[in-house]
DNA sequence: CACTAACAATGGTCCAACAT
DNA sequence: ATGTTGGACCATTGTTAGTG
């Protein structure tokens, strides 16, 4: 059998990337239905793949769903079996030749495989079948060499074009690095004894996958230029890592041809999620070369016209634009055909100020195209493939790390979305009180009657200053590292829609709205309240979010609630989210020098040394802050433009990611964090004089803040308080001043952890 | 040859101890 | 106190053994 099976296997690896980008399979029936169509056994199926035949009699049960190395080739098989025999009620395929020779066995019981095909248990198997990928492709060295530094399974040896299209021995053709040839084998011993991969999939022969030029795209994983490329006049592309490709295109649907045969993309960061489309970031030498203007003249809507030679062209060639249009962040794709791939390409052209520069830092004046690609690749490769403003990216890499469906075969056989758990699979209505008030749900509403949670902005009283506070010659200003990201972590949040209840038991484990009277807590007045942003102590019953009922309850004040809007559902939505950006924020702050296991003076003198740092580098780190403020901001993104009249919805209302409740909960949660640190402060004798957000201002005998920062007998910092460090949660030095400036500015009702920084 | 039951292996989640 | 890590626990997959 070694000649069919050689072919079978040569046919499957040949494909493996297709499948697995793919990831499909036919409902369990039709596995069963394609098998005997084609006149196979189990045991030959099982052979071919290397498994057991019972793996394959519960594959096609619906019993178990292969796993990974399996999954592709068997979902390869069954694609090639499904070309040879259609669908009977497609095709109407009455005579099938092999059918006969499905051995004596004329029991060719459909019913069965109709029977149980149902089972909605394997649903919620596949999604657990393997791990997020998220976190695994942070090298440290993001302008390393190795542009594909992921450990590849399997997929990574057969990246030959999809179906027929000989590409033989075709090389990378520029861009440098190359990845590197290891024998795919020798990393998939994981768990069954290997793949067995004979013929193509060996290490040197030719299956390499093609970056070059050329109408066979790498239709899967293995994106040797890349996620992106940054255009600049001449015709050269630059990559990620530093190489250029040379990009002959002279006018937009060229390059968008180009771009995608050109290996560009990144790989999805959760199974059920997407490949990234490959970027092309035009600088403005580029857009002019191909015909773009220097300025949008439609500055409001930040669009091309639709009757622009280079839309119309594009249109022409088939191409179509997202409802966007053409704008600083475009969008080029095809219709997807029958079982064809993808074809989409996204453009950034950056004299339409596609980079903000008060999220990037002026990198797009700083940088070369070259040094450009660098910072956005490093961007991409830890965060993601930008797709718009950094807000989008916040909210994009929630969907990525997190995507709402994913396919699952209904009773019919076909597919459909399914639910992935954990995710935020639909749009829900928010509880009156968490609405904000251009929401149709909030019309009507008294003013008591709104959750109010955001971020502190406080300014203590100056008449409260102590004598010997103001003897104090330094005001010091510290800065929590990614504030909201941190409070982030580990946050239960709601994922479905809010229930009402009367007269509820406080549980700290339950995401919602709570409505309790916490005015009766009566609080230092050097502090600001725990409950409120403005730091005021509350005057009667409000509402508030989980986190901040938690923490009264933490300080020992017993919480009745009176009514409270709650998510049963719930789960730590923001988790991955949170790791992602994390690492990304170590992992550019340590391109900067500044390392997590620094001493304080070590780590002060590092964050001093890191301001005038590689602007790209600056850049990246800018961006990455940018993105956890945006992604959280756009978790309450309010009506924008003309078009919105009130009491109406508008267009994000129909994302699932439109969720103000969690925005409210992780502001509450950052918060109550940071109360908790000063409150600990407090028991040291050190007092705020403000607070705004994740900066708070403290009165301090020297300029630093080890001259402020409790310590224990031993050195160690006093536990609870604010603690120098990079990870998310520690603090920085914001900026120092003369006390008697914050004293100034707190006098005029000004607030000095604003202006600390200057 | 196909199906079912029982068992080992694997991977994910949750909780608690540990380190900073 | 917060963030991290290790281990117990649980669900699912794939194998073996037995039966129609």
């Amino acid at each position: 059998m070694s000649d069919a099976e050689n072919a079978l296997f040569a046919a499957v690896d040949a494909l493996v990337e297709q499948a697995a980008a793919h990831g499909e399979l036919p409902p369990p029936a039709e596995r069963r239905r394609l098998r005997e169509a084609a006149g196979l056994t189990r045991q030959q199926v099982a052979g071919a793949l290397d498994v057991s035949w019972q793996a394959v009699a519960a594959w096609e049960s619906g019993r178990a769903v292969p796993r990974p190395p399996k999954r592709a080739a068997y979902a390869r098989l069954l694609e090639r079996l499904a070309e040879r025999h259609p669908q009977p009620a497609a095709q109407g395929g009455a005579s099938r030749p092999a059918e006969g020779a499905a051995g004596d066995g004329k029991r060719t019981d459909g019913a069965p495989g109709a029977r149980e095909e149902e089972p909605p248990t394997a649903g919620a198997a596949t999604e657990r079948a393997r791990g997020v990928l998220a976190d695994a492709p942070d090298v440290p060295d993001a302008y390393g060499a190795d542009a594909s530094p992921v450990p590849r399974t399997e997929r990574e040896g057969a990246a030959a074009p999809p179906s027929g299209a000989p590409a033989p021995g075709r090389r990378p053709a520029a861009g440098g690095s190359d990845r590197p040839g290891k024998p795919a084998a020798d990393r998939t011993g994981t768990a069954v004894g290997a793949v067995a991969v004979p013929g193509p999939a060996q290490p040197g022969d030719d299956a390499q996958a093609l970056p070059g030029a050329g109408p066979a795209r790498p239709a899967g994983a293995p994106y040797p230029a890349g996620p992106l490329v940054v255009l600049d006049g001449a015709a050269l592309a630059h990559t990620a890592d530093g190489g250029t490709l040379h990009c002959p295109a002279a006018t937009v649907t060229e390059l968008v041809e180009w771009a995608l045969g050109a290996g560009i993309g990144q790989e999805r960061l959760h199974r059920h999620g997407r490949d990234a489309d490959p970027l092309v970031v035009l600088t403005e030498a580029a857009a002019e070369r191909l015909g773009l203007p220097a300025r949008l003249t439609d500055r409001r809507n930040l669009r091309l016209p639709e009757d622009h030679p280079a839309v119309r062209d594009l249109l022409a060639a088939g191409w179509r634009l997202t409802r966007r249009g053409f704008g600083p962040w475009a969008r080029v794709h095809q219709p997807v055909e029958a079982h064809g791939t993808r074809r989409c390409v996204q453009l950034a052209v950056l004299p339409w100020d596609a980079l903000d520069p008060r999220a990037w830092s002026d990198l797009t004046a700083l940088a070369t195209p070259g040094e450009l690609a660098r910072a956005l690749g490093t961007y991409a490769t830890r965060v993601l493939t930008p797709r718009g403003s950094t807000a989008v990216n916040g909210l994009e890499l929630m969907t990525a790390l997190r995507p709402p469906t994913r396919p699952v075969r209904d009773a019919t056989g076909g597919w459909t979305s399914g639910p992935v758990a954990g995710s935020l699979a639909v749009a829900v209505d928010p509880a009156p009180p968490e609405a904000p008030d251009e929401h149709p749900v909030a019309a009507g509403r008294d003013s008591h009657d709104v959750l109010d949670e955001e971020a502190y902005e406080w300014v203590r009283d100056p008449d409260l200053l102590s004598d010997a506070e103001c003897a104090l010659p330094h005001a010091v200003g510290l800065d929590v590292n990614m504030a909201f990201a941190a409070a982030a972590n580990r946050l239960r949040v709601g994922l479905g829609a809010p229930l009402h209840t009367d007269g509820p038991r406080f549980d700290p484990k339950l995401p919602g709205a709570w409505y309790a009277d916490l005015s009766g807590i009566a609080t230092d007045p050097r502090l600001p309240s725990p409950f409120t942003p403005t730091g005021q102590r509350p005057t009667g019953p409000a509402w508030y979010a989980t986190p901040t009922l938690a923490y009264a309850a933490e300080l020992g004040h017993p919480v009745r609630p009176l009514e409270a809007w709650l998510r049963p559902e719930a789960g730590p939505y923001l988790d991955p989210w949170y790791t992602r950006l994390r690492d990304a924020y170590l992992a550019t702050m340590a391109d900067l020098g500044v390392t997590k296991d620094l001493t304080d003076a070590d780590f002060l003198a590092a964050m001093e040394r890191h301001r005038g740092a590689d602007p790209a580098t600056a850049g990246v780190l800018s961006a990455i802050k940018a993105t956890v403020k945006g992604g959280i901001g756009k978790l309450r993104e309010r009506p924008q433009g003309a078009g919105h009249r009130p009491g109406g919805r508008w267009p994000a209302l129909e994302r699932p990611t439109w969720r103000p409740d969690i925005r409210a909960a992780v502001i509450a949660q950052a918060r109550t964090n940071m109360h908790r640190k000063m409150a600990r402060m407090a028991a040291h004798g050190h007092f705020p004089l403000a607070v705004l957000s994740d900066c708070v201002v403290y009165p301090a005998p020297g300029p630093s803040p080890l001259d402020l920062l409790p310590r224990t007998g031993d050195g160690a910092p006093a536990p609870g308080v604010f603690r120098l460090g990079v990870s998310p949660g520690m603090v920085k030095l914001e900026g120092a001043r003369e006390l008697w400036w914050a004293a100034e500015l707190m006098e005029q009702g000004h607030n000095p952890a604003r202006h600390i920084k200057e």
